[in-house]
DNA sequence: GCCGCCTTGGTTTTT
DNA sequence: CCAAGGCGGC
């Protein structure tokens, strides 16, 4: 502060001269003394330290109506980036309360992955890729990386496609190609490295020829673009002059490899995060990169926000016990309340699940009873599996309640068949695409077909379509081969198919032709008759119903997009200095938009499920960033909590117990934490017990006065 | 090529 | 206990 005084200065004079917007003061009014010195800092770098709950997300958006406001940057210049679209949407609407609704068309508020296609599809040929490259969600990675494996003779049941996909995956985020993976591979290396390393080479290869990107690849990509592009990296650094990462704690190595490559030298960063509240360290998350941060970047201001503005503080003396255990942390904060002392934290020890589970629908009840609203109440918990006992006795109860997580829309079996017919048709490479549904609806094109087909295409190094296309060629002319001949009558119907699809698709809207599509591939009626065999075609998320709601999903998208500016056509500079793309084909935008944004439970009206009065079921992992008013953290057991799984090192031991301690920060009101002494699990009763986390906080209170919490023993006579 | 039985395995989740 | 995928029989 003291020593910027000159920056400061500078920075005033500016603003007489631009006549300061007389609303940028008020920017300021309402944030502690933290915040305000966060938000109204001068330009420069700085590493915002953020607590549960001391609003984050409050200071950079309106650091970022400040930076407008006060410094007049332009929107243009100003790039946002957040780890989830829910937080991408959140910042949006926040910053379009403050700062009105235009400034969102030029400002890049995105995460990581969507920042990236953008430059990706801005400087496709750059960046070695065909315009219209599509995505690989992780489903098709999967089936991409089975295919070649038994393709390769490699046994998938010794090595799991989906571990080896997911090692393909991490090695990307690391930045490491296939070429220097196997650079690092020795004999001594464990199989599934090698397999691993096999395996990726020919994977790389084939994402070239089908003109696709996986998630990770879109990040590695970029990175790849910038580093040996210098002009445009120049361009991005003209451009995006402010920088601003949320949940820092979250970002990989290449995603920081990222940040260091789009900042230019006259460009500032923010990041904000917590170190405490990092618990993705398992998909390839990096505290230390908080660490890192501090020292690559020049000059940076760190901030500490430690006022909590959620729980009471009988709570906050329980999450700050429970994280003290950590050493390592970059630094201690004590969580400070502002809503007084509130009620002691209730932990309730059980008898068996059952009767865990009664209590807590009891206590729900009655908290209900004396007017609690039923939204304001969650129950969090380690495992999925663990929301069973829950969902039946609040059914028995009749209890409205909500599941949040579960399978996602985009990736229903169904809904992925429909963006497989969609893929090809933007992408006639995408023959991970085509496999999915060459045989779906069934038109006897079987497995041996399908070799036929591939061979012709491995001979001539083309994708599936162009060897159905030299096939067709083949049969209409002298000297027929009779295989080949036969081989074209098997598949004929799909080639006819995909004609009339591309007619259609050029002469309806993208809706009307989805629903074409629908109907003509015969996916409709396909699933109708699956349902209906099943008894499941009056089930509210029957197949064929969800077939309808993409249709919805599309027209919402299409009605969106129909309005002048579409966000996603501003890649940067691009009338000027990219030649590519100049009309974006809807579809393909659907598509990106789709495998991108994947919204969890759509509605009827394709738009997420909310507003509901229902208590909130989910897992202490996608309740980060949430509050309830209160909170039962139900399970905290022993081979739960801290997982039987990665109880070896202590590093996800200091990760399980942030888990722990994001969860006890999401309550505002009250807290109660059950656990069982008995839980039937896959059939069989184990003795469980108080996880060890519980153990060392009650511990730490033995014998203390002022003690944040009671103790409460419920035995199975109590309920049944 | 399809249906159904049987084996097998089952943290956390986003893009 | 339950869901999903593989394989064998028709």
């Amino acid at each position: 502060m003291q020593d910027n005084s000159l920056y400061d200065m500078e920075n005033s004079l500016l603003e007489d001269a631009l006549d300061a917007d007389p609303q940028a003061d008020r920017i300021l009014e309402g944030l502690n003394e933290s915040q305000h010195e966060a938000v109204s800092s001068e330009l420069r770098n700085m590493l915002i330290i953020a607590g549960a709950g001391t609003g984050k997300t409050r200071v950079l958006v309106s650091r970022i109506a400040w930076l407008i406001k006060h410094f007049h940057i332009a929107p243009r210049n100003i790039m946002a980036v957040t780890f989830t679209n829910k937080a991408a949407t959140e910042m949006r609407e926040r910053l379009a309360l403050m700062v009105g609704n235009s400034v969102q068309m030029s400002l890049w508020a995105n995460t990581f992955h969507s920042i990236c296609l953008r430059l990706l599809r801005a400087y496709a040929s750059y960046a070695g890729l065909i315009p219209g490259f599509t995505i690989l969600d992780t489903d098709s990675q999967v089936s991409l990386v089975k295919r070649l494996m038994k393709d390769m003779n490699i046994d998938t049941k010794e090595f799991k496609p989906s571990d080896i996909a997911s090692n393909i995956s991490k090695q990307k985020e690391n930045g490491i190609r296939a070429l220097a993976f196997s650079k690092m591979i020795s004999a001594k290396s464990p199989d599934y490295v090698k397999v691993t390393s096999q395996v990726y080479n020919v994977y790389e290869r084939v994402c070239n020829q089908e003109n696709s990107v996986d998630f990770s690849e879109l990040l590695l990509r970029t990175v790849e673009l910038l580093e040996n592009n210098q002009e445009i990296r120049e361009l991005q650094h003209r451009r995006f002059k402010e920088i601003l990462v949320d949940e820092f704690q979250d970002t990989n190595a290449i995603q920081y490899r990222f940040l260091r490559l789009i900042a230019g030298p006259d460009s500032h960063v923010l990041v904000v995060g917590d170190d405490d509240q990092s618990i993705y360290g398992w998909r390839g998350a990096d505290v230390s990169n908080m660490r890192k941060f501090l020292k690559d970047f020049s000059n940076v201001k760190e901030v500490l926000l430690a006022l909590n503005y959620r729980s009471t503080q009988k709570i906050l003396d329980v999450a700050n016990t429970i994280i003290g255990f950590n050493s390592d942390r970059l630094m201690e904060k004590v969580l400070k309340g502002n809503f007084g002392e509130g009620e002691k934290v209730r932990i309730l020890n059980c008898a068996n699940n059952k009767t865990e589970s009664s209590a807590v629908s009891e206590r729900i009840a009655s908290l209900h009873e004396s007017g609690v609203a039923y939204r304001d109440i969650a129950i969090l918990y380690r495992n999925n599996y663990l929301s069973l006992d829950f969902e039946q006795t609040l059914l028995r109860k009749h209890i409205p309640f909500v599941i949040y997580g579960g399978q996602k829309f985009f990736e229903r079996a169904e809904i992925l068949d429909a963006i497989a017919y969609m893929r090809i048709l933007v992408n006639e490479d995408d023959d991970t695409a085509l496999l999915r549904i060459i045989n779906t609806p069934s038109r006897k094109i079987g497995p041996k077909v399908v070799d036929g087909l591939r061979t012709i295409a491995n001979e001539r190094n083309c994708s599936l379509i162009k060897a159905m296309r030299l096939l067709e060629a083949h049969v209409h002319s002298d000297n027929v081969d009779k295989t080949l001949a036969s081989l074209y009558k098997k598949v004929a119907v799909f080639c006819d198919l995909l004609k009339v699809l591309k007619e259609k698709k050029e002469s309806l809207s993208l809706s009307a032709f989805a629903d074409e599509m629908l109907r003509i591939t015969g996916l409709y009626q396909f699933y109708q008759e699956k349902d209906f065999k099943e008894g499941k075609d009056n089930e509210e998320h029957s197949r064929y119903a969800n077939l309808g709601m993409l249709i919805s999903n599309i027209k919402e998208f299409e009605s969106n997009s129909t309005a002048p500016a579409v966000s996603d056509e501003s890649a940067p500079e691009s009338t000027a200095d990219s030649d590519e793309k100049k009309e974006e084909d809807p579809l393909l935008t659907y598509l990106s938009n789709i495998t991108l944004v994947s919204t969890g439970e759509l509605n009827e009206d394709g738009e997420t499920a909310s507003g509901t009065d229902a208590v909130n079921l989910m897992t202490m992992h996608s309740s980060k960033g949430l509050e309830f008013k209160y909170v039962f953290l139900v399970g905290f057991e022993k081979d739960i909590l801290p997982s039987r799984m990665c109880a070896f090192s202590d590093k996800s031991l200091a990760e399980e117990r942030r888990l722990a301690y994001v969860g006890v920060t999401r309550a505002k009101t009250a807290l109660y934490i059950s656990y069982s002494q008995n839980r039937s699990l896959f059939g069989k009763v184990e003795a469980t017990g108080a996880s060890s986390f519980l153990r060392e906080l009650v511990r730490e209170y033995k014998g203390k006065h002022d003690v944040p919490l009671t103790i409460e023993s419920i035995s199975s006579a109590s309920y049944y």
